[in-house]
DNA sequence: TTAATACCAAGTAATGCACTTGGTAATTAA
DNA sequence: TTAATTACCAAGTGCATTACTTGGTATTAA
């Protein structure tokens, strides 16, 4: 399994997909404005989201995303396969015979841990990540701020 | 806790030496012929792991690389943390204002995650590691195999 | 003195991430 | 019918990181 700020930025989409949702469909436009992700990159992430069928589309003016299903059947490992797809762990692409006919050494090691975060990320979905930090009070949501304070983004944030 | 392909060469690297380390120092040159991880990457690696204790060089003929202390007291999650370094899975690099003032929306989820994998790894030890597969009597060791299988290395291994 | 080793710094190719640009297709509202 | 709005699509760009290369210097055993 791999976790990369690519399944971040699709697991707070989502999540704003789930939260916005309730009335109608949700555009990118918006999503992007929220969460101050770009839209062309949301478009390749929802891409990938809607081959795994967990958003779908409606085309036009008034369109927008839908949950592909009830938030409670869309786990967060889901969404990450769905954008980072599943990435073993170990180097040798899941064949046994990595290192000249035996598996490396560490190949055990690397499997357990993938299991371990899957089997995480697997039980939490996204109904569940709504409820739990009380979000929905919380003005984040929506509030269509201003981007004036992400000009390029990025930038240095690591410490 | 960021987890890469550099960490896992790191912990391959060290998984090696805790096996051939019994009887003197193990040089990065027969790491790197073992493992097929290049020597000049793997001084880079161990640059890292000299600068946490992790390891001991020797310099000089007959010299190489020890442990820096028992196989025992030496985690996985030391390993990864030294090459690494911690990163966040979290977008605001750790501060509590990261979207104008409010926590980001998936923010405790990473932060649980996080944790989660550092218990994980921080509860394996090389030793462990060393019993868990049988690796000692596997012909995987130190069999001098050539590396013509390895041309450039890497190529696509998803799936 | 030589060879083997660690140690060090700079540069390079490949990759993936986040984004940009410039479209086409479908649908609604005018 | 037309225009606007949205999803949908493909190619390319800048950047950071990875994994590696090159070309050294420092230390020490023989």
């Amino acid at each position: 399994m791999r976790l990369s700020t690519k399944g971040r930025y699709a697991v707070t989409a989502m999540l704003d997909l789930t939260l916005q949702g309730g009335d109608g469909p949700v555009t990118l436009a918006e999503i992007s404005e929220t969460q101050g992700i770009s839209l062309s990159y949301l478009e390749q992430l929802f891409a990938c989201l809607r081959a795994k069928q967990l958003v779908r589309g409606v085309r036009g003016p008034g369109g927008g995303y839908y949950l592909g299903r009830p938030a409670e059947e869309i786990s967060i490992a889901d969404i990450i396969c769905a954008v980072d797809e599943w990435v073993e762990f170990t180097r040798c692409g899941g064949n046994r015979d990595c290192r000249d006919g035996k598996r490396c050494l560490t190949h055990n090691l690397w499997d357990d841990l993938s299991n371990e975060i899957f089997n995480f990320l697997s039980n939490i979905n996204l109904a569940q990540l709504v409820e739990r930090g009380g979000l929905k009070e919380g003005g984040c949501i929506r509030e269509k701020q201003k981007e004036a304070t992400l000009p390029g983004g990025s930038g240095s944030q690591a410490a």
